[in-house]
RNA sequence: GGCCCCAUGGUCAAGCGGUUCAAGACACCGCCCUUUCACGGCGGUAACCCGGGUUCGAAUCCCGGUGGGGUCACCA
């Protein structure tokens, strides 16, 4: 068997989807798993929408995730143009082609009459479709209506009764037939190609030998089958992966909150959990792990383990595996990573110096566990710069207590004669105090969890400590020893 | 509404006619670890949409119903 083509085909009318990220995903999961060729083109006949600044950023989400391709815009190779308004040539070649053939015609309907037309079946109670008013125009027709300047658009003749059998990789035989079809329209009266003409010659001159997509395309298929046949064509093998659902089980849009690619990246997710997030979207190894290496993902991906049922988009699962991934990357790598968000929170200066990013190494060390996200982080990270108050009730509550006071000043006592703790000796440090004072565990640890951080709550005091430096913890315990001696 | 797709716990899902038969993961709950929280470890609650067939035997095959979804553009 040939190697298998596959390709990735966005419209660059909007960010990328995260459902337009997971068709990407399987293609090029499906190319790299069996040796295949991975291309990506533009399809952007949509003149309107269609934005150059969308294209770049569809592309650079695309390798954001972690994908590349072996043919493409930005990669160029052997079956360019990879942009459909760079094609319209091609396009025009093949519609003459269909038109000489009898496959095609002209036709001269205005968008009203469409409309009136769709309007009488629809009142009929028939399902609202191209009648074939221009289908049988002769040439005299078409001459008169040319000079009165009516514009014409090409429309596919569609076969009456047969039945279109989409033989598909996941679903299986569908079968459509003609009769609900209706001639479509393959080339727009501006020239340009529709979606379904330009999809067809496309994949076909860029040899794709498997089409995966989205199920949404389904009922589009039988249409593409059509222009492939008329033009003597072989089809290429299809597959419709499921939709991505939103919580409300309809298909995953804006108000579902954040569907883009960008927007998970802008709020640090890290590609590698979304990568592996999103192959599990849909399809499953089968095995128990869930945690996934790219390399394992390719190696195992297959599309007969593609499930054919819609699969809800999970947001607790992505943070259960994002969250993972941030405690599992290498320090240094979370550090870069998050460093922007501290930056933007006013947190790190523009351009930290390298003892400063000692600093925010041990205080990122410490609050990593704590995140789902890297855009979480500045909450996080507040209790190293809002120095505490001791006002709320439940704080005033634990430096009341007894002996408190001199509990920190003890502590303060060691701190200072130690210097510059670090985690070992800290940890050290507070191990040995509750036995040295001959005071219970409890009634040590919380007072000065409350005069280190503010909170009842939190990370290791042994790691709070090396994170806000001898300076500020030498500060707050002054103030909460003041607090706790005034009565 | 027509056409088409789908149907295992709250969610993602394994299962492809019978010694695994109801895995695993997220979420949730409990316990342990930690004199805090989180992480981590252990355990628990929780599912085959309904009705007919086929079969010695159905979550698994067929039909119907119901439910959900997609699609019906000179958008892709």
């Amino acid at each position: 068997m040939s190697k298998a083509r596959v390709r990735f085909a966005p419209s660059p009318t909007g960010p990328l989807h995260i459902g337009g990220a997971r068709s990407a995903l399987f293609n090029w999961l499906y190319a790299r798993h069996s040796g295949g060729e991975f291309i990506v083109r533009i399809e952007d006949t949509d003149l309107d929408r269609s934005k150059r600044e969308f294209e770049e950023e569809i592309l650079l989400s695309l390798r954001w995730l972690g994908l590349d391709w072996d043919e493409g815009v930005e990669v160029g190779g052997q079956n360019g143009p990879y942009r459909q308004t760079e094609r319209l040539d091609i396009y025009r070649e093949v519609a003459e082609k269909l038109l000489q053939t009898g496959h095609a015609y002209h036709c001269y309907c205005t968008e009203e009459e469409l409309a009136a037309e769709r309007e009488a079946f629809m009142a009929k109670g028939e399902l609202p479709r191209y009648g074939g008013r221009c289908r049988d125009l002769c040439q005299a027709d078409r001459e008169k209506l040319e000079a009165e300047g009516k514009r014409s658009v090409l429309r596919f003749k569609v076969p009456e009764d047969r039945i279109i059998s989409v033989n598909d990789m996941v679903r299986g035989k569908v079968d459509f037939a003609c009769e609900g079809i209706g001639d479509f329209i393959i080339v727009k009266s501006d020239g340009i190609p529709t979606y379904n003409f330009a999809v067809a010659v496309d994949d076909h001159l860029m040899e794709i030998n498997h089409v995966i997509r989205a199920e949404e395309h389904l009922p589009n298929t039988p249409r593409q089958i059509l222009i492939y046949e008329a033009l003597a064509w072989e089809t290429p093998s299809f597959a419709h992966i499921s939709l991505i659902l939103g919580k409300d089980r309809a298909k995953m849009s804006k108000r579902h909150g954040a569907t883009s690619l960008e927007q998970y990246r802008k709020q640090g997710y890290l590609p590698e959990a979304l990568f592996n997030f999103l192959s599990l979207l849909g399809w499953s190894p089968g095995g128990e792990d869930e945690v996934l290496s790219m390399e394992n993902i390719v190696e195992q991906f297959q599309l007969d383990r593609v499930s054919k049922s819609p699969a809800v988009f999970d947001l607790d699962k992505l943070n259960w595996i994002n969250g993972f991934y941030i405690r599992q990357s290498p320090l240094e790598k979370i550090v870069e990573l998050a460093l922007p968000y501290l930056k933007e929170g006013g947190y790190v200066p523009e351009e930290p110096t390298g003892q400063d990013k000692a600093q925010f190494r041990a205080m990122i060390s410490v609050v990593r566990n704590y995140l789902s996200n890297l855009a979480e982080i500045t909450d996080h990270v507040e209790i190293f710069y809002k120095d505490p108050t001791y006002e709320e009730e439940d704080m005033q509550a634990v430096l009341k207590q007894d002996q408190v006071s001199q509990v920190l000043s003890a502590v303060r006592q060691r701190i200072t004669d130690a210097g510059l703790l670090n985690e070992e000796s800290a940890k050290a440090m507070i191990k040995k105090l509750p036995k040295e004072l001959g005071i219970g565990g409890k009634k040590v640890f919380m007072p000065l969890r409350v005069a280190l951080t503010g909170h009842t709550q939190g990370p290791e005091l042994y790691q709070v400590i090396p994170a806000l430096g001898m300076e500020k913890t030498l500060k707050r315990l002054d103030k909460a020893i003041a607090v706790a001696s005034s009565t």
